[in-house]
Formats: C-alpha cells, sequence, structure tokens
DNA sequence: ACCGCACCCTGAGCGC
DNA sequence: TGCGCTCAGGGTGCGG
C-alpha cells in the first residue's frame, strides 16, 4: 500500500527515466474507474509532449509537461509505476507466475492491468503504470488548471508540525488514527506509518483526536516523520504489491513495530500486540505501551 | 461542521 | 477440485 515513503522512492527513480524526454506513444486499457481523463484524451493529448519535472504532493505524483500541463498520478492500494526493465514476481499475478518456467519468472509482459504505457522518443525504457484494482488515478491538467484535488491536501507528513496537529485535533471527536490518515490534515500518512507513529507516541488510535495532549502530538509528528524518513531510506516497505520503479523491493517490512504483527510480542514489552478496526481500517497497537 | 459508513476493485487465502 | 466467503484499504460521497 503505498504511502508517503513508497510514492517518494517511486518520485525520484522515475524522475531520471521520464524527465527531459518526449513522449512517442501512449497505450491504456479500456475506459474505467482508473481514467479520470478519458483513456482516448490521455493518448491523443499525451504523444508529443515532452517531461519536464516530477514531484509529489501528499500521496501523488505530479509531472510537469512542456507547454504547462500536468500529469496527476496516484498509486491508490495496488499500483505500481515501473520502467519496462524491472524485473519482479510482484509484478505477476500468483497464477501468472505458476504458468511460466522458474528461469522466465521475472519477467514482465504488459498485462490486462497495465493500464498505461508511455513510449518515448528517444532511447531508453518505458514507464508502466499497472493497477490490480483499479484504485489509482491518472489525471491530465490543462495548463493553469486548478485540481481540486491537490488543492484539498493538508500540509505534507514530512513538513508538519506536532503543533498544527494539536490545534487540528482540539474539540474533534474522532479517533486520532482516524484524524492522522485524513489527507487534508496529513497528506501523505497511511495505515502503516499511521500504525508505526501511533505506537512511537505511546497512544491507542482509538483516542478522541481531541483528548490528544500537545505533548503527544508532537511525539506522534516525530514519530510519523521518523518512520517515514526510515522507510524512504530504505526503499519503502513491499507487504504486498509495492515495487520501486526498477523492480526491487523496499526493506522497511522488516522494520515495523506493530503493523500486521497481530498476536506477536511488543517489541518493548512483549505484550500481544492486538489489531481493532478503527474507521474501517484495522489498526495495530499495544495494549500496555499505548495508553 | 462533523462523523460514520458504503462503495469502487480484484486476488489471495481459507473453510467446507 | 472448486465454490463462496472474507479481507485488504485510499479516497469520495452521502445521509444523519
Amino acid at each position: 500500500m503505498p504511502e508517503l515513503p513508497e510514492v517518494e522512492v517511486t518520485r525520484r527513480r522515475i524522475e531520471p527515466l521520464i524527465v527531459g524526454r518526449k513522449v512517442r506513444q501512449v497505450r491504456t486499457t479500456g475506459d474505467s474507474y482508473f481514467f479520470l481523463t478519458p483513456p482516448a484524451k490521455l493518448r491523443r493529448r499525451l504523444v508529443g509532449r515532452r517531461f519536464t519535472g516530477l514531484e509529489r504532493r501528499g500521496k501523488y505524483l505530479v509531472a510537469e509537461l512542456d507547454g504547462g500541463g500536468r500529469l496527476l498520478l496516484h498509486l491508490g492500494m495496488t499500483g505500481q509505476l515501473f520502467s519496462s526493465l524491472a524485473q519482479s514476481p510482484r509484478l505477476l499475478s500468483a497464477t501468472a507466475r505458476a504458468a511460466l518456467a522458474p528461469e522466465q519468472q521475472r519477467v514482465f509482459e504488459p498485462d490486462e492491468h497495465t493500464h498505461l504505457q508511455l513510449r518515448f522518443a528517444h532511447e531508453g525504457p518505458d514507464v508502466f503504470f499497472r493497477d490490480v484494482r483499479k484504485f489509482g488515478k491518472v489525471q491530465l491538467l490543462a495548463p493553469g488548471e486548478p485540481c481540486e484535488r491537490l488543492d484539498k491536501l493538508g500540509t505534507d507528513a514530512l513538513e508538519t508540525t506536532g503543533e498544527e496537529l494539536f490545534r487540528a485535533s482540539r474539540k474533534r471527536r474522532v479517533a486520532i488514527k482516524s484524524l492522522i490518515l485524513d489527507q487534508s490534515v496529513i497528506a501523505g500518512s497511511g495505515n502503516i506509518y499511521s500504525d508505526e507513529a501511533l505506537f512511537l507516541a505511546g497512544v491507542r488510535p482509538g483516542r478522541a483526536a481531541g483528548r490528544v495532549t500537545r505533548a503527544e502530538c508532537i511525539r506522534l509528528v516525530d514519530g510519523m516523520k521518523k518512520v517515514m524518513r526510515r522507510s524512504i531510506e530504505t526503499g519503502g516497505s513491499s507487504i504486498s504489491d509495492y515495487v520501486a520503479p526498477d523492480g526491487s523491493d523496499g526493506g522497511y517490512q522488516d522494520e515495523r513495530r506493530v503493523y500486521a504483527r497481530k498476536g506477536g510480542p511488543c517489541l518493548s514489552c512483549q505484550t500481544p500486540i492486538r489489531r481493532k478496526v478503527i474507521g474501517q481500517r484495522s489498526s495495530h497497537y499495544c495494549p500496555r505501551c499505548q495508553t
């Protein structure tokens, strides 16, 4: 599940593959929920354009085009943005893996889930955007066209402060976990890093946001930044589908303290980690260390 | 304004 | 073997 660290690692590694290159051909799958801009329009409008930059806003990637347009990308839950040279079993379904001989298992060919394929005018690999569940998004913005999705985002998780979270949480009755997952409050946070940050801060995910103290908000934001920076260093978390643009796995899944560790011992006190659904999301916490 | 919840989607894993 | 069920969750939108 791509959150800020996975999106940032993707940005850093996709940037050299697209910036300065001119699009020669665009292939897409059929119209679907995935395409905020209809695929036919995307194919038509993208050809001949050159990418001039790639930025990240929360969990969105914003590719800048010559002439001022922008291509908005969101990886959703299972989105994978990668080079055509990438090799990873994560790019294949279990049945596709089983059908291939062992020595062929890592070769990727675009499949029905590869919704966007970019071919370039100059030498170098193609760039593919694959997304099995289609929770991802692609949108082409005209020059100067405002983007409501981006405008709604709160301060980026790596830039925000505990003081800002404290202010945003006053008089709020929602669970603190739900509040920090709200992208208009902290942009880039997701389920994994929220659970990890709450553990580091010693705060239970279900506590009413308005009852979290200033000191705890500061610990929460510090913890969030700490786990995210470390995750970026290790290439992100590859728990189910995430692969970096070069096909490599991240390493942070091996460093997580609570996420998806239900029943496992707390790394601080050995108490079994609990799982509880909060705001339609599974939350993981230590009942002893987090109050 | 705030909050809970249904929904979009598909594949993996599990019980029978 | 195969069917049906549940679960995973980012983000949007709706009803109370």
